[in-house]
DNA sequence: GTAGCGTTGGCAGGTTGTTGCCAGCCGTTG
DNA sequence: CAACGGCTGGCAACAACCTGCCAACGCTAC
């Protein structure tokens, strides 16, 4: 553990749990933006420890996690339960914020153990807090992007088996009854869906979110 | 559970470990193929009831699984401490076979729960025994794979990073020092490596590896 | 000092992918 | 029944990628 006065850098899961797992408790205002479903929930407990539930909870997804039906049924399940759920096509920081006075920034997760850093500086999560509220603004009602979402959520499965397959745009093509056309405005909506700007990314994406 | 008499499918890792954990006993003679290293090692109990270690033991991979410098030493390691283990670049189904009598084999996972086929039926294990044979002999010794990848390893992972951030060859190579040739020269070693015959195919299976 | 070998990188031809355009088709509405 | 809107799919221009070819360079061995 790394401390800089207001701002401590945990790394890993546990160090991050232990540390900020206590925030829960008493939380009554709870914002967040993440990648995916997980991110944020590794520093919940989720026994008896839990207390009274948040009264307002903000959370900040990107279009990918909607691709998932079962994903998508979980956000509709925590919608319908009083979260507010936002979709963003804009690529986001996944950072969490406790109360407007604690702020949690997940860095890069790419390689080995990810570090997060915990910041009680109220100048800095002022700032924090309001880059949250922008992109929170400009983005999405869940029911709304959802509705949006759902007719390329039913072909998605078979494009990213066939994209996961390796084989040309032609093949995949025939092999749905589409053109090639068709089948590229297709993959073009799922890149947009998944945030990326090539389909190597695209794949990365695909399969962090277990789409493929 | 489905049987289909000498065939028996399981469904999940905990349902595999109960039907096969205990074949892990007294097995003597162990093949194994997979795509990475957790896939059978699910199967195989941990504690004080593993008895003594089986007096062969072959294990086949794909190339990719040489990418991460930290898997690549933990098979070197395998490898120094007794087991045969070969790469192939050619696809593989994932097996195990045990004692030459029980043969599992690994179904899809792409989606959900991944189904495993128990085989006792000895005309059938002896059918994929001298496939894994076949498969065995075309492969090629770790020590040599590894010396002919170690090249590719110490770059793969800047290539991975620029790859999975979306941008142009060109850029990625100028961000290298490279020229564009040689730097798609050095992606399609690393497609090689990985078995992926699309980019998108390539960022799914990196991502599976761990190395992006 | 020279020959041989391996690698790099520029060039180029071909393939694959990205996206705009537009004709045709189908369903809906007035 | 005609008009309209939306979608499909063929065509095409362009961009990005894939891989062969070859000159140049650096390194090693003799």
């Amino acid at each position: 553990m790394e401390t800089t006065g207001d701002v401590v850098v945990v790394r890993g899961e546990e160090e991050l749990f232990a540390r900020a797992g206590h925030l829960w408790e008493h939380v009554s205002d709870l914002a967040c933006a993440a990648n995916d479903l997980y991110t944020w929930s590794v520093t919940r407990p989720s026994g008896p420890e839990r207390q009274q539930r948040p009264e307002r909870i903000r959370k900040l997804y990107r279009p990918g996690v909607l691709l998932d039906p079962s994903t998508a049924q979980h956000l509709r399940g925590l919608a319908d339960s009083g979260a507010e759920i936002r979709i963003t096509p804009d690529e986001i920081n996944e950072t969490i914020i406790f109360d407007r006075r604690i702020v949690i920034l997940a860095g890069d997760a790419s390689y080995g153990v990810r570090g997060y850093s915990v910041i009680t500086r109220q100048e800095v999560v002022a700032g924090v807090q309001s880059l949250f509220e922008a992109a929170w603004r400009a983005g999405t009602e869940l029911a709304v992007y959802d509705a949006q979402i759902a007719e390329i959520r039913t072909l998605a499965p078979r494009i990213m088996e066939l994209l996961g397959s390796g084989c040309k745009d032609e093949t995949a093509a025939r092999t749905l009854g589409l053109g090639v056309r068709t089948y590229r405005r297709r993959v073009a909506e799922l890149m947009n869906a998944l945030g990326a700007s090539s389909r190597f990314q695209a794949g990365v994406r695909a399969r962090e979110l277990g789409v493929v």
